[in-house]
RNA sequence: GGGGGUGUAGUUCAAUCGGUUAGAGCACUGCCCUGUCACGGCAGAAGUUGCGAGUUCGAAUCUCGUCAUCCCCGCCA
């Protein structure tokens, strides 16, 4: 026996009654009756009753006395079967307990920050600050145990597929586009900067143009942009590339990747194919690009029906290209004023002005707007959204961005309180056709809505110059219960498209020499056709366990300022380090 | 950058309308207890009410500022 430890803390059953074994662990809970004292030892697999009893041992027992919660013990003694009046049934080693004749203390504790049984109601800050030990609790071990089969499953089916797994570098070149990069000063060369990869999207690439064929890499991904509770600086992505393939094959591949990470994590069977949607019929049905399909409450558009009205902030809005869409909640009749109030006041988050809303009750309409309307418009928006009595009809008027966005909101948050979610369902969609651009109001000029290495459709093309907003884009995203978990796209492989498509975006000569130029340079040499996914594996982790942040399945996470409560990083630090990297603090 | 929530003993919470010595459970310390498993019993220690101003005879409580943390908007190719 090379190990010092015989069994972990789940193992011994009745059927070891009677052998001599070893256990290493910490003191999870103590119980001294003066006389015997018993102990329930844990180590990450489960828990142990041990039992010192002075008959057995006088200097275990003695010792066993002092012994206080998280004391970390080498403990050996012989398995013993435990009276039947004494099993305890919650335990799957309660039928035994191990009778300690040999007690080494390998280390002490002081008083804990708090109490590891009572870590559900302490607050997030002070697990954090005390991460290890938050660990030690079993909801948090199984949560990194099932962290580990998950990426160990994709690690097999995607070697099972051909592919190789590849690092690439952590120390990169900022790009332009996309999200703010976390930049890393370079010592040797003065005034110069790497960037921390938002995705290795480049890299994976150029492995194609190399003739990997078939990519992959679970690797760490940096975005400098602020937190949410589903956005780390850092997060890990499943990041997947390959040479000659269409989207179907993107799919078959990422769903089997999926089916198996479920299968490994929750031992969850998922049915495949997932189903799909185009970008466009999201956007009209559901008012964004990641629905949530686990329950209904579709928008309709109802401008056509209530253009013609007498009220006038619909009418000027109408006039100035506005759009009305609204959606039907069931029973919403018996929303108070103070109920409307508040969902008046949620959507204004979301840019909505107002929030119209129109209740059906026994045959008659209820409306602070109704008088605007003639019955028949009414009528028609009854029929439209499928009212019946005692329901509402929400509507939003505003520009399209703002009523989908507001409407879109307000059907998530009341199918939350409605409590219309099944949370045993994991609804995975996938959303494609996704346009190539969309307008950057800002700047005046178009912006990728994918990334600017995604292929148009191969249709489109000829409308590039004549109508960019129009071309569709071969890039598709996977949703899962509302949240974007993936996306990916087929690539530009063609040195010219490529070139004109950074045109398009308004990058000048100069700039796409200077970012791009190694890149377009590859392009020119024979690259093949290719594409790939990246879906995300916090966020995936984070849904498959059922948990509502991303913190919760990263072993270190960052709280909403971007800190480490742990190693309280980030911090200063001395005039020497700066002066080596050529940096000056301003303030 | 903006909106909202939270902050009292190690910890989880309480403290009536602003009122006199800021309480309780768990943890901690000491003592008792040989079949518990949330063991039990007795006793004890433990507070810059996040921090700083202000209002008031009097502030955990009201006001302003600030810090930390959480949720959301903006942002996230």
């Amino acid at each position: 026996m090379h190990s010092l430890r015989s069994h972990h803390c789940n193992q011994l059953t009745k059927a070891d009654v009677g052998k001599r074994v070893t256990l290493m662990g910490w003191v999870h809970n103590r119980r001294d009756h003066g006389g015997v004292i018993f102990i329930d030892l844990r180590d990450r697999e489960g828990l142990t009753q041990i039992v010192f009893n002075p008959e057995i041992c006088g200097t275990s027992h003695t010792m066993a006395e002092h012994f206080r919660a998280e004391f970390v013990l080498h403990v050996e003694g012989e398995v013993s079967a435990r009276p039947d009046y004494s099993i305890n049934p919650n335990l799957p080693t309660g039928e035994i307990e191990v009778m300690v004749d040999t007690v080494k203390l390998l280390n002490n504790c002081n008083p804990l920050p708090f109490q590891l049984d009572e870590a559900d109601s302490v607050s997030e800050e002070l697990r954090l600050t005390y991460r290890y030990l938050d660990f030690r609790r079993p909801q948090m071990s199984s949560i990194l145990q099932a962290r580990h089969r998950v990426a160990f499953a994709v690690r097999q089916y995607l070697n099972s597929e051909g592919f190789l797994e590849v690092e690439t570098p952590i120390l990169t070149k900022s790009t332009p586009e996309g999200a703010r990069d976390y930049l890393v000063p370079s010592r040797v060369n003065p005034g110069n900067f790497f960037a921390l990869p938002q995705s290795p999207q480049i890299m994976k690439q150029l492995l194609m143009v190399g003739g990997i064929d078939k990519y992959f890499q679970i690797c760490k991904c940096f975005r400098d942009e602020d937190l949410r509770a589903d956005r780390q600086p850092e997060f890990t992505q499943i990041d997947m590339e390959m040479s000659y393939v269409t989207q179907e094959e993107v799919f078959r591949i990422t769903e089997g990747v999926i089916r198996n990470a479920f299968k490994a994590g929750i031992n969850h069977d998922l049915r495949l194919p997932f189903p799909r949607m185009t970008h466009k019929e999201s956007m009209d049905l559901y008012g964004c690009d990641k629905p949530d399909l686990r329950f209904g409450l579709e928008l309709f558009n109802a401008t056509e029906i209530l253009k013609d009205s007498n009220f006038k902030i619909f009418n000027t809005t109408l006039e100035q290209g506005g759009v009305i869409k609204g959606l039907m909640y069931p029973g919403g009749a018996s929303f108070s004023r103070k109920d409307l109030d508040d969902l008046t006041s949620y959507v204004g988050n979301y840019g909505a002005k107002g929030l119209a809303w129109f209740k059906f009750v026994d045959g008659s309409v209820q409306s602070p707007i109704a008088k605007f309307f003639n019955e028949d418009s009414i009528a028609k928006l009854q029929s439209l959204s499928g009212a019946k009595n005692n329901d509402i009809v929400f509507m939003v008027c505003d520009t399209q961005n703002v009523v989908n966005q507001s409407l879109s909101a307000l059907r998530n948050h009341l199918a939350r309180i409605g409590k219309m979610i099944d949370d045993s369902v994991f609804s995975f969609l996938w959303i494609i056709d996704f346009p190539l651009f969309k307008y950057n109001d800002e700047e005046q000029r178009l912006e990728s809505e994918h990334h600017p290495f995604t292929a148009p459709v191969v249709e489109d093309i000829d409308l590039l110059d004549s109508n960019p907003l129009a071309v569709r884009s071969s890039s598709y995203d996977l949703v899962l219960n509302g949240v974007e978990v993936g996306s990916g796209s087929i690539r530009i492989h063609n040195y010219a498209l490529q070139k004109k498509i950074f045109e398009l975006l308004s990058l000048d000569e100069y700039a796409i020499n200077e970012q791009f130029g190694f890149f377009l340079d590859a392009l020119k040499m024979g690259a093949p056709p290719h594409g790939g996914i990246a879906p995300g594996l916090d966020r995936i982790l984070m849904l498959m366990l059922g948990l509502s942040s991303i913190r919760d399945v990263i072993a270190f996470p960052k709280t909403q300022k971007a800190s480490c409560l742990l190693t309280k990083s980030p911090s200063a630090v001395s005039d020497r380090q700066l002066k080596e990297l050529h940096l000056r603090i301003t303030k």
